[in-house]
DNA sequence: TCAAATTTTCAGAGTTTTTTGAAATTTGAA
DNA sequence: TTCAAATTTCAAAAAACTCTGAAAATTTGA
């Protein structure tokens, strides 16, 4: 393998350890990202110097995370693999993937203790704290959610923008304002408060936000 | 640990490994954020059923990642230890920590490779592969830390915004069209192009986007 | 149906990471 | 400066994870 290729493999293989991802699939997956022509497990095991089998778990996980096509072709029964062209789509992908087996089930788990009655105030403080969390969470995986609707045109214009969008948001909100006299300002004051959960006095009675 | 305290900081600690943290810093890492008050090295041993040194590295390690802070309070030489009250503020934290140990890293390695010169048709096609994802990422995180600048009550609005945020782009783009005739369109075209990396042609000569 | 090609499974060897207890070092007050 | 409290270091035990080779299972075409 030319040194290019095998500088991006190995820093993949590395970066997959600190990702909870094991090295093996992670230089797996980076040869498949440069390769030209989709590769069979032989082709693998033979370019990263891993055994066959190993190479076999390593798509197999890949698989499960939706990361990798397959595809046969005339004449040949093996198995070949690739990843989509597409970048954004593997974005997306992994994006998806992260949602399902990272946030959902913490968010399972903190409306799970979100239920519960505290029995005193460190109870009730935990609970304080977890609802906070829990709003972030879905604050942002949400938005996030939203976000990937948009067509690659538009979210491409939008993050060009950065931070000038404030300045879009001025408009609206002036916008807002000029055609229903109060409400811009009284939503403005709520959202502020959500955004920031522990401006909540301690020992006020905890648990305020929202039950879900 | 009440169960409800308890159910938290296990799961933290699952999450952890999944995140190239080990069970012992997630652990400590949850029980410091739902406690009510910091916490020494002690407490948090005797709380986990941590050995002592193990505190004493996972601590270090929280240390290193700016996730906890440190204080003392008068008359106790001990060192306690609690995280930031801002659930925003631990966000951007552990943001900008990942870029730089992650994401710097990664670009730093795709700049290398994409100073040489591709040696074959193999080389030339890993390359632009190679430029797609720095584009990418190169993208993504500059747009993260642009946002990032907002106060929190527009950041708040733009999220709650979601994809609606379409129609103020669409606004903006006919404002721009409207005060000087074709400048918006052109622009558009451009930034199309650059969101799809992947629709360069194969074989075209590779490495066609901006050097960096 | 068979048999060749291919993929998957799995026990165990090998490796890395985590955790510990004991010892060493550091710290702050007297 | 000394001393005891507090923290850190470190070698090694324990646990977790990775990787392999051999064998089993599956697939496909004749």
């Amino acid at each position: 393998m030319s040194p290019l290729i095998q500088s991006f493999v190995l820093h993949f293989g590395e970066m997959g350890s600190r990702w909870g991802i094991n090295r093996t699939v992670g230089q797996i997956y980076a040869l498949l990202y440069v390769s030209e022509k989709p590769l069979n497990a032989d082709e693998i095991a033979e370019e990263l110097a891993f055994s066959r089998s190993n190479v076999s778990i390593g798509l197999k996980e890949l698989q499960a995370w939706r990361l990798v096509k397959l595809q046969h072709f005339p004449g040949d029964r093996r198995e070949y693999f690739s990843t989509p062209e597409d970048i954004w789509a593997i974005f997306r992908l992994l994006a998806e993937e992260r949602q399902k087996r990272e946030v959902e089930p913490t968010l399972t788990m903190l409306r799970g203790a979100l239920m519960e009655s505290p029995a005193n105030a460190a109870e009730r403080h935990a609970q304080a704290r977890m609802q906070a969390m829990y709003d972030l969470i879905e604050l942002i995986t949400s938005w996030f959610a939203e976000i990937q609707k948009l067509d690659a045109e538009t979210l491409q214009r939008l993050m060009k923008l950065g931070s000038r969008v404030q300045k879009l948001l001025q408009i609206t909100q002036s916008l807002a304002r000029f055609t229903h006299r109060d409400g811009g300002d009284k939503e403005a004051k709520a959202e502020s408060r959500a955004a920031r959960p522990d401006d909540d006095e301690p020992g006020t009675g905890g648990n305020e936000g929202e039950a879900r």
